[in-house]
RNA sequence: GCGCGAUUAGCUCAGUUGGUAGAGCGGCGCUUUUACACAGCGAAGGUCGCAGGUUCAAGUCCUGCAUCGCGCACCA
């Protein structure tokens, strides 16, 4: 007797019909939440812990084929661990994202009505903010259990709901109070577009033409300087010059008076390291208040600092010429004066690295500020460590913190080779400026009242207090993810159980932006690495190579993808042919042919279960399909194995090998004469055969496509989810 | 300027510790044989960027070069 044939199973694979109701099913067991596996005895009570915190999405709008990638590798190691009996937690979460959020909905706002975030004021702004984020994260839930991901959905965190505030204000006090935080006045990046201060690392340089202008402040002006911005030079104090430079020496410390363009300025002639002597005249004017290197001069030499550019990258000094002047213009005008007045010598195009706001594309004006500020350096006292080479109770530097981490190994980056771009990030790395002047984020949580600062967790009793008026940076927050997210900083089971984490799986775009800052956030706080592992995917990119954007018209939805092949198709195809760390490209093809796969191992599924006879389960092996089966089972070792390294674009294709080139091709065409053999024993041992083959293909290909092997796994009788079977290899 | 990566079949890319090259897609020919035409079978297609070196043996290690891409710094 055949078995009976599921009705399903003779007609084509339709992934549609299947995986929505597959992924409910999942749900509804609960066995995302590893405490639901123990209970039900799938997992051992004392299971050596697997988890991975989900690097949130920014709720900005829809996923895209990133997040597919990061979902999919993600999946395939927690689907992977779970079957081999780890207690496995996958947290979900969301990050609020703050300038990202908050100036997609101000552009949506302006183009509806036209009304600017002023207009509308900070309350109905935020609303408004508010409403757009949680339309977002609907979506992005939606979309994430599309693609399959198996997150305990029971742990999900927001970056800005009530916990993480709580964890916010903790760290931000703490660090104030150990003096790692501070407030100064100093020069920040300002972007006019986005009216706020970004980090060093919110830059994007763009390579653009430039005119530099070689000429003399006046005609009695004894030395020549070079510049692209000559509108600045309002703001010059000194001219600096190198030490060793022949040409000047003469002049140093000689001081002059002169009219520039209308504005009056004091210049000094000083001697500095900083000046190259090749690079123009070699003389530099010095324009503290708006260049970073030339504020470091000023720091040197103790000079002053006046501001000529405001927050609106407009001119604030000078007559009716300059005064209220976009610097653009302010350029121009000043160029013809200098004309005008014979005083330039030279004029030269050049290529030059533009400053813009990554996220406005605003060019960003360094001028000076009063801004919030995490010092790197400055040594504190760790209480309790736990990181390797840095002791209990001694000195460190959050630099150290960071260097040390990953410089023991004890934190791993893969590939290792993104190490070095780490430690040289870290060479580089000046202190980090976290306020921000938007209204979509973590307030500062620090008061003040006429000269009193007060910095708590909650506000100051008493009447007369103001809080502070800008937010933090939203990776203040998401530096805090692997343990904010577990409910620190009350002492929960889940940190002591699942902290730190096991890998953090991220692209290798944000190494800086988040990975470091959370090496430097949860080192800081616990004395503790947040993950053991660091696994980096690439971009992925379109068929040409291009960058995906919705611009470009190239950008893939997975949700679209999921409904014409499968999510599991383009799963399978993201993870195929993708080395970590490097881009990928993606096209409809390559997610075609995985469609044929799931298609494939259904009709394999037909061919099996119309010969099996469940009286063969207790057949004994020929010796031939004794050979058979331990082969397979070099296979999956090699597939395990393969996946332990983290090496899963190996595992998917070994496996996709395996089913479709050994087992169908091979196996399957061998096996109909055996099947129709008069030999009983050589028949059932055949039929046993091909069906624990297809089993056990079935589970080991599980973590890659999850949905078709489960619609099969059911079709066969199976009285458990195959997302909880056991792992055929220990 | 400092550093990193890439260069393998027409296209897109794999290739863990060095042992005489692989996949997908595309193209070609044949096959409608009852698991599957979302298929099967077969053939074609590569001096693994270039030049040296180490080795019995190198796509795989070393040196140099070229081209492309990226990061960081500079950007007066």
């Amino acid at each position: 007797m055949n078995s009976e044939i599921p009705e399903k199973l003779l007609k084509p694979y339709n992934p549609v019909e299947e995986e929505n109701l597959i992924y409910k099913k999942w749900e509804e067991s609960g066995y995302f939440t590893p405490e639901n596996m123990i209970k039900d005895g799938l997992t051992k009570a004392d299971a050596e812990p697997f988890t991975i915190i989900l690097p949130p999405p920014n709720v900005t709008g829809i996923l895209h084929m990133g997040h597919a990638m990061m979902l999919t590798v993600q999946d395939i190691l927690i689907r992977h661990k779970r079957m081999r009996g780890f207690r496995t937690l996958w947290l979900p979460g969301t990050d609020h994202a703050a300038i990202a959020t908050q100036s997609k909905v101000e552009k949506e706002v302006q183009k509806a009505e036209g009304k600017s975030r002023h207009d509308l004021g900070r309350e109905e702004m935020l609303n408004r903010v508010n409403a757009f984020a949680q339309d977002s994260h609907d979506t992005i839930v939606n979309q994430m259990k599309v693609m399959g991901a198996s997150l305990d959905w029971s742990r999900e965190a927001f970056t800005l709901d009530e916990k993480r505030t709580l964890a916010v204000r903790t760290v931000f006090k703490k660090m104030y109070d150990d003096g790692l935080i501070y407030r100064s006045n100093k020069i920040i990046n300002w972007d006019p577009k986005g009216q706020t201060t970004i980090s060093d690392d919110e830059i994007v340089y763009e390579a653009r033409k430039a005119t530099l202008y070689t000429f003399k402040y006046s005609k009695g002006f004894p030395i020549a300087i070079s510049t692209t911005r000559p509108e600045t030079k309002v703001g010059d104090v000194a001219v600096a010059v190198h030490p060793d430079d022949e040409r000047y020496k003469e002049y140093v410390g000689k001081e002059y008076d002169v009219v520039f363009c209308g504005v009056p300025i004091h210049i000094k002639i000083i001697a500095d390291e900083a000046v190259e002597k090749e690079f123009g005249t070699g003389a530099l004017g010095v324009t503290p208040a708006h260049s970073m290197i030339d504020w470091e001069i000023a720091d040197r030499h103790d000079l002053p600092r006046p501001q000529v550019i405001n927050e609106y990258a407009k001119m604030m000094v000078g007559d009716e010429r300059l005064m209220g002047k976009k610097v653009a213009e302010a350029r121009d005008i000043i160029v013809n004066w200098l004309k005008e007045e014979g005083l330039v010598e030279k004029e030269e195009a050049i290529d030059q690295n533009v400053a813009t706001a990554e996220r406005t594309s605003g060019i960003i004006e360094p001028l000076p500020k009063l801004q919030w500020f995490i010092d790197v350096n400055k040594p504190f006292t760790l209480a309790d460590s736990n990181i390797n080479d840095i002791a209990s109770g001694s000195q460190t530097t959050l630099k150290e913190i960071m260097r040390t981490t990953v410089g023991t190994g004890q934190i791993d980056i893969i590939p290792d080779y993104f190490s070095k771009t780490y430690f040289h990030w870290i060479d580089n790395l000046r202190d980090w400026c976290i306020s921000r002047q938007i209204w979509y984020g973590h307030r500062i949580p620090v008061w003040y009242k006429e000269n009193e600062i007060y910095c708590g967790i909650e506000a100051p009793e008493g009447a007369g207090w103001t809080q502070d008026e800008d937010t933090l940076d939203t990776w203040f927050s998401s530096g805090l993810w692997t343990f904010s997210t577990m409910g620190w900083p009350e002492q929960t089971e889940d940190l002591k159980i699942y902290h730190p984490t096991s890998v953090l799986e991220t692209g290798y775009d944000i190494l800086f932006f988040w990975i470091a800052r959370m090496i430097l956030m949860t080192g800081y706080t616990l004395g503790d690495i947040p993950f053991k592992k660091v696994y980096l995917h690439g971009l992925v990119r379109d068929a040409q190579g291009k960058k995906m954007s919705k611009s470009l018209g190239n950008a893939m939805d997975p949700l679209d993808i999921a409904a014409k092949y499968g999510a599991d198709a383009g799963r399978m195809a993201l993870i195929i042919g993708t080395a970590p760390g490097t881009d990928s490209k993606i096209s409809e093809e390559k997610i075609k042919g995985q469609k044929h796969f799931a298609n494939k191992i259904w009709n394999i599924t037909r061919f099996v279960l119309s010969n099996f006879d469940s009286t063969s389960v207790n057949a004994a092996f020929t010796p031939d399909d004794t050979v058979i089966a331990a082969q397979w089972h070099e296979t999956a070792k090699k597939i395990t194995a393969d996946i332990d390294a983290y090496r899963l674009h190996v595992a998917a294709e070994d496996i996709y090998q395996y089913i479709w080139t050994t087992f169908a091709d091979k196996i399957l065409e061998e096996s109909k004469p055996l099947l129709a053999s008069e030999d009983i024993a050589v028949k059932q041992s055949r039929q046993k055969l091909l069906f624990t083959i297809l089993c056990e293909n079935l589970t080991v290909l599980h973590p890659f496509m999850p949905f078709v092997t489960e619609a099969i796994w059911q079709l066969l009788g199976k009285d458990n989810l195959l997302m909880t079977e056991v792992w055929p290899i220990n």
